[in-house]
DNA sequence: TCGACAAGTGGACCGCCAGTCCAGTACGTT
DNA sequence: AACGTACTGGACTGGCGGTCCACTTGTCGA
């Protein structure tokens, strides 16, 4: 599991695959990155790929954990008011500010995910578990509510006020560098929540 | 275009084909409803379905079209609050009520438009103009919101609120039969940007 | 009533993709 | 140096959306 005990090529190869990866979202739609793109492009074979990431859910996931790190750490234990220590609101509004900046600053990687989502083959039966970050996300937002809000169904909410991210419409406001837009109108949104 | 005007067996056949999609997607997950499927549930060649409607999206968007039908009377020519003459502010909660109903009553199909979407080849360069169905509510959401707060980007909110229908966590609260908190969910998020 | 022609039909076919498989390769260990 | 194992690559599979075109069948004017 922890990359530093893999064998030297293979972690090579692992960072040669984030690259590609990355590089292909960044100049192509992303549809148009399938996992054989992805290897030609990181000079491995498709099996290399596979065998390290699972499936493309697994590489899409594995590059937005690396994209999410830094905003995860600063959530958990940075300073305020991201971090804790400021009142849940003043928290919510810089979280959502931070989140949309980092999906606009990672435009195809969102729409990636939610490509993988629906494209990846649902054999087992466990069917939609959302990818970890979109639930370490949604975690953080519904506790946050809650705390300001106890009267509503926070989790619900939360969703809602993520869901955002995941569409189309939204994204390509991102995309089209609207992000400051999209920040403010999310920020209305949670002000007039908090606002009883 | 009109029905009317096509040959009797055409007619017999969309129809076929119509009801097939409707019963596949209430029986099984949507990226499982394929062409070929639908063309077999409905007793046709492959070929019949395209002929029709073009492609998966297109099909997807008929099927939309005739669910939503009804929904875009009431808006355009029913009584208040829904139709025009009430205030824009219960015109938009009541709207937002029942285009949750709606989507709730429909659960597979806004899945299956937003697989259709994604996965569509995307081999003409107007790339992403959203299906015609969220067109026309956001703009009617969008208008509604511009009528109570000037001050904000009407289209961008109106986005980030339509959201919740594309996104999958909360498509799947309304398959659990909870569409009645997203939308009351909904509603306080309305509620809170109406109340300045 | 009938014939002709456009409209409708079906299913073989194409290219593409996620994911599998396994024979071969090369790293790290002793 | 030699060995076992984790890693590698690319041929292969199954299934998809969409195309093609030879064939059939409603429709409508004469």
């Amino acid at each position: 599991m922890p990359h530093e005990r893999m064998r030297a090529d293979a972690q090579r190869n692992r960072r040669a695959i984030l690259a590609a990866t990355e590089e292909l979202l960044a100049t192509h739609r992303p549809e148009q990155v399938s996992m054989e793109a992805v290897a030609v492009a990181a000079g491995v074979g498709k099996g290399t790929v596979f065998h390290r990431f699972g499936s493309r859910m697994g590489l899409m996931v594995e590059l937005m954990r690396e994209r999410a790190q830094s905003l995860g750490d600063a959530v958990e234990t940075g300073p305020p008011p991201l971090g804790p220590g400021a009142p849940p609101g003043e928290r919510l509004l810089a979280f959502v500010d931070a989140v949309v900046g980092l999906v606009a600053r990672n435009k195809g990687l969102l729409a990636a995910l939610g490509h993988a989502a629906t494209t990846t083959t649902v054999g087992h039966d466990d069917s939609h578990d959302a990818h970890p970050i979109y639930r370490a996300w949604h975690a953080h937002v519904a506790a946050l509510i809650r705390a300001e809000r106890p009267d509503l169904p926070a989790d619900v909410v939360a969703h809602v006020l993520l869901a955002g991210l995941q569409s189309d419409p939204v994204l390509q406001l991102l995309s089209a560098g609207e992000g400051a837009q999209v920040a403010s109108a999310l920020r209305v949104l949670v002000v007039g929540l908090l606002e009883h």
